[in-house]
DNA sequence: ACAAAACCTGACCAAACGGTCTGATACCCT
DNA sequence: AGGGTATCAGACCGTTTGGTCAGGTTTTGT
């Protein structure tokens, strides 16, 4: 039997879920493995018996986050057509959707803590997502304005509400539908 | 004589410097009074002898750009026509050119450290001009490609180039009238 | 020139941190 | 039923942290 048997799942799945809300909230090097444990209902050796290390309790909370970026990314034609380019689009809007946290947190630690190597992983998916989606871009003028939509839509939805604060409450098809449409026209529009 | 008498002003200033990069860079709990002491080529003792604690360095660090700020709000009319809205557009994407460290430090930590009271000013400022700019558009949908694109363009400015590393190295007066632009683009269309 | 104020250093401290270790309890398989 | 293992809790440790303090040096005002 495995560290993952049935049994001892919940309060692993408990411990990363109250991790990830910590790590996005209150920043990585500012969360103590003891707010965790209170968190998670149980002592920072609960914390550390299932987790080896707080590094360790980073990498199992957006890996799989990260795998699923990475699968984005591979499905990606080597070279984008404007088709093919709105499926991204929806793609990444879905993605940050379903991630919030763990967007949050890359988007926001990821240069300090890029020393870490899951950070450093999270990093290169990143940059190798806006790379190919600017590749589309005709020229700089375009592709800073994509850069700013792409950032624009992560920070809104990773954050929630920091910026808009009257937004979040509409169901996330609205929202989900009008930042297809922002991301789009972005790239519509030229200057 | 005051404290901020003319020799020794300069070894605060480049105390409150190398924290603001800091403190962006590295994020402010993960900064050690110790590194922004070798920064400055001073001692730590050096440091907190200008300033009492570390929150009074962040205090003293972008309360210029926190004044600054109020006064792009104080400016604004109570109700924005569209001329205007160009104007507070432009004022905007010039503050975080010229604040783009502290922009930097308030967009991503201003959450976490919400409870530091010059961070507390900063959230409420941001949410005021947020506000006062949304107020502008007509329906939720467009609330939100607004807050998309002063997000967006928040991120852009302040991290560099993070999530769009070949566009940093154009000059500044080219990525202003794109980050214009942008904003004017996103209030204008209707969807 | 000289006293006072400003400035800086090194030693020091209590608190909090991540992480280890020992042992107790709960669970599982045969 | 019973041995083995997974799961935790509490005490503990070395390190690092923000901050204090006593003393020395430089600068300033007169």
């Amino acid at each position: 039997m495995t560290i993952e048997s049935r049994a001892g799942a919940r309060a692993r799945r408990d411990i990363i879920d109250a991790a990830l809300s910590a790590f996005a909230q209150d920043g990585f090097s500012a969360t103590s493995v003891q707010h965790i444990a209170d968190a998670a209902d149980t002592s920072k050796s609960g914390v550390l018996y299932h987790f080896d290390s707080k590094e360790r309790m980073l990498d199992a909370a957006i890996t799989p986050a990260l795998d699923a970026l990475e699968t984005i990314l591979n499905g990606l034609p080597p070279r984008l057509t404007s088709a093919a380019l709105e499926d991204v689009i929806v793609a990444f809007v879905d993605f940050l959707l379903a991630h919030r946290r763990e967007a949050a947190i890359v988007l926001i630690q990821g240069r300090s803590l890029a020393s870490v190597p899951v950070m450093s992983r999270a990093n290169q998916l990143v940059a190798d997502l806006a790379e190919a989606i600017e590749a589309a871009a005709p020229n700089p003028s375009v592709k800073l304005r994509v850069g700013v939509g792409l950032a624009g839509t992560a920070y809104v939805l990773a954050t929630g509400d920091a910026y808009a604060p009257d937004l979040t409450p509409q169901p996330d098809d609205e929202v989900r539908a009008t930042l297809i449409g922002v991301l789009s026209d972005l790239f519509a529009r030229e200057t």
